[in-house]
DNA sequence: ATTAATCTTGACCGTTCGGTCAGGTTTATT
DNA sequence: AATAAACCTGACCGAACGGTCAAGATTAAT
């Protein structure tokens, strides 16, 4: 087969790239020049291979999604309730920890009021989590865990976990300027779960 | 007394009008045009009151650090640890009510790798973050609260607060594209405190 | 070997950015 | 009333932005 290799290829380094400078200085304060040197590339092969500086964000926004859905099937691979959550709180952990540059892109865009992807959050997302938040209700009603909104659980779940990623800088600055090593991020990712998960009564 | 009265006015003028679009836009996506317009003053007087964008911005993130600070407080009010806790995650959800620009301006600021306020979160933060470590820690030796990492505890308790302003666009969307209600507000408030307070085993 | 398709790139373009400035207006001081 | 200080602003500037394009180089197809 091997058609298109070249194109393949360059898509493949020029995305890369992108993630890279689009989570380092955000939509607005990334430049095509910026992309352009990082990939190794000149500035107007970039539009050959994407026209716009929108649609590349949107290719990258994109392949954050598919991640994002991919990491969210955990939820659904235990039956019991404590180990669904147990496993999807860890892989989020996970995410954040290999991923946090998709993260923060992510981050941003939602911050700016999500103008591009509005329609996959009005959409996807939000009947991804309609049925999770069934499930979350059946849970309820059969006393596994205790009485609560499923929406606001599945928001704190959000929020801490991609806050190791989205708020590094500022974990770092309080760690002696140290990024949290392996074994602290293992403690957090210990704490969290034990939190959480105590926290609406589905350990002890 | 009254002297400089136009010049405070405008500062706080073209500092509200900042606010609101460093946190729409970000600080590369905000434009010296935009604010002005917002504050109904020409370009050109902006910069006769703050002379760069840079230091103008500056500004806002002080005065958003400083009601960081006031709001931070409040964890000293109480000796009691779950009334201290309880305070202090009741006055940041309030916070994020409140004033959710400002926490997203905060939030992209960090999430750039925090370029201008590093000296504060490696100094002030930093500080003010060991004395709160050393009381939990208190608290923990003296079995009020089980044994746990008190850092990771912060963490999450910011993510969490800040979340529903930072993540605002998301949870419309996830809403029926509606902001959170006061009452829909106020249940997230009482199950954010309940989650942690009982996930750090101070209830029950 | 020839042709067609794809890929590459330096030079260039219109627009918008942050910032400046001269000269006028208003306010405060005496 | 006169002078000084503070405030105001339209017009302008160089730099950097996203994007274009024509012409050449490379690869694929016949």
């Amino acid at each position: 087969m091997r058609k298109n290799q070249i194109r393949i290829n360059n898509e493949r380094r020029i995305l890369a790239a992108a993630v890279k400078i689009f989570a380092g200085y955000g939509y607005q304060g990334a430049t095509m020049r910026k992309i352009a040197e990082e990939a190794g590339l000149p500035k107007a092969n970039l539009h050959y291979y994407f026209q716009t500086k929108e649609q590349l964000y949107r290719q990258v926004l994109d392949g954050i999604f598919k991640d994002w859905l991919a990491a969210a099937n955990t939820f659904d691979e235990c039956e019991e309730s404590v180990e669904a959550l147990r496993g999807y709180i860890e892989t989020k952990m996970d995410l954040s920890r290999k991923r946090p540059l998709e993260s923060r892109i992510w981050a941003e865009e939602i911050l700016r009021g999500a103008p591009l992807i509005q329609d996959q959050l009005e959409q996807t997302l939000a009947a991804w989590l309609d049925t999770r938040v069934k499930r979350i209700t059946d849970w309820i009603n059969t006393g596994t865990i205790q009485g609560l909104n499923p929406r606001i659980l599945m928001y704190m779940i959000w929020a801490v976990t991609q806050h190791f990623a989205d708020f590094e800088s500022q974990i770092r600055a309080l760690n002696q300027q140290q990024n949290l090593s392996d074994e602290q991020f293992a403690e957090a990712k210990k704490q969290v779960v034990q939190t959480i998960l105590k926290g609406i009564g589905a350990l002890d």
